[in-house]
DNA sequence: TGTACATCAGTGAACGCGCGTTCACTGATGTAC
DNA sequence: TGTACATCAGTGAACGCGCGTTCACTGATGTAC
């Protein structure tokens, strides 16, 4: 009866969903990222979301098999959608002219969107993967494209500004990454003493100072 | 019925406890912190833990009011222990000779205590502050208690070293805690690629280069 | 040192309610001729 | 264009169970004399 929406399994063709049932579960992922951002994946109940996207909770079972599998399907569109976003940013920042490599990243890194409802279910998702090693595999994936993006970016502009990294682009990413991360968190804990991207902003161009070189050549 | 332990209201002078109702309380926090680290607050019972700790769901209601009030007890417990080992770490580090500031800031900061069944706690809470203001004052007072430890020390080894900061103290050891709390998370997602402090092992050198110089006197 | 009584600490059965899930059903939409 | 039928999408009442919490109780510990 329900239709996975998700599934690890490839060559499970299905018959395309028709576009009432892409909207109907369109309003319920709308509605329960409202919810689970507000109250949680527990405390936020399947009728609470059902009336919030103006159906009934037998539509919801019609269309997914449970409400963990419905968190999943709202985690992997809000990721497939930053991903988006962060390919569509691709680095028109480089030729912005008179402006240093630590400039260029500290924007990259201050231009990733934030939203506080998906902050809040990532940051639920990623609690929920240490204690289970399925949803560890799902978000260390979508971490891994995340960076890799960061990555190849961070290369590009560093080679156009004429220098060079005197480590691993990777763990530059990995560290700028985790730096946000923590930062993030304080802001999002002290909510009148600092915003999202503050800290970031401020240790990004000393951490770029202290791994790039001029390009001997 | 239930003896609250944590208060807010000052003033509110209670007769101390007896070494068995201490012990008891002992033996159900040492259970919680199991059982909500294994399965989070939501998921861990009542029941489990009284079973972990040996005794029915009464005696738990007789010196918790709620579980709610239980998990607050855990934390304020582990908070306090935590602050306690950082005090005791109080900087014998300085006295090696032939080492910089930024070794012994990295070594100062991977020796921060850490313990998989409190990081899983402390997130958790942490997520839960996010969404209520009375929680995250209270992290956000730990957490202040912990940073102005740390500004100290650093303050201190600094100046033994013959240096001195170019950024205030308190904003270099906020960008250490966010930088630790992210590679803390990373870790835990990908035990197999990363240990609790790696990340924090190799940026802090840099970070802590970039702020400091040579003190003229 | 023994007795009578009060308080303390913990027991365990019962309650009740919220919530995830199921299922028999109905109206709407699509299809064949 | 109309009719008959099948499938689709969603309804809403009911179920049942797990879990937090309560409460009447009992045995252990402390106190007064």
């Amino acid at each position: 009866m329900a239709q996975p929406v998700q599934t690890d399994e490839a060559s499970v063709t299905r018959p395309p969903l028709s576009r009432k049932r892409r909207q109907t579960q369109a309003k319920l992922l709308d509605a329960a990222l409202d919810a689970f951002a507000e109250r949680g994946f527990h405390g936020a109940s399947v009728e609470e979301i059902c009336e919030r996207a103006g159906f009934s909770r037998g539509a919801f079972y019609s269309n997914y098999s449970s409400k963990t599998e419905l968190f999943i399907a709202l985690y992997h569109r809000a990721a497939a959608a930053t991903l988006q976003s962060l390919n569509e940013h691709t680095t028109p920042e480089s030729h912005a002219p008179g402006r240093d490599v630590s400039e260029i990243v500290s924007d990259m890194m201050t231009n990733i969107p934030h939203d506080r409802r998906w902050y809040l279910i990532n940051a639920e998702f990623a609690l929920h993967a240490v204690r289970n090693p399925a949803a560890a595999a799902t978000l260390a994936a979508a971490r891994r494209k995340a960076r890799a993006n960061f990555s190849s970016r961070i290369t590009r502009v560093v080679a156009q500004m004429g220098r060079k990294l005197t480590v691993p682009v990777d763990d530059v990413v990995r560290w700028l990454f985790a730096l946000n991360e923590g930062g993030v968190s304080q802001a999002y804990l002290e909510p009148n003493l600092l915003q999202p991207h503050d800290l970031t902003r401020q240790v990004t161009p000393f951490l770029l100072s202290a791994v790039t070189v001029p390009l001997e050549d």
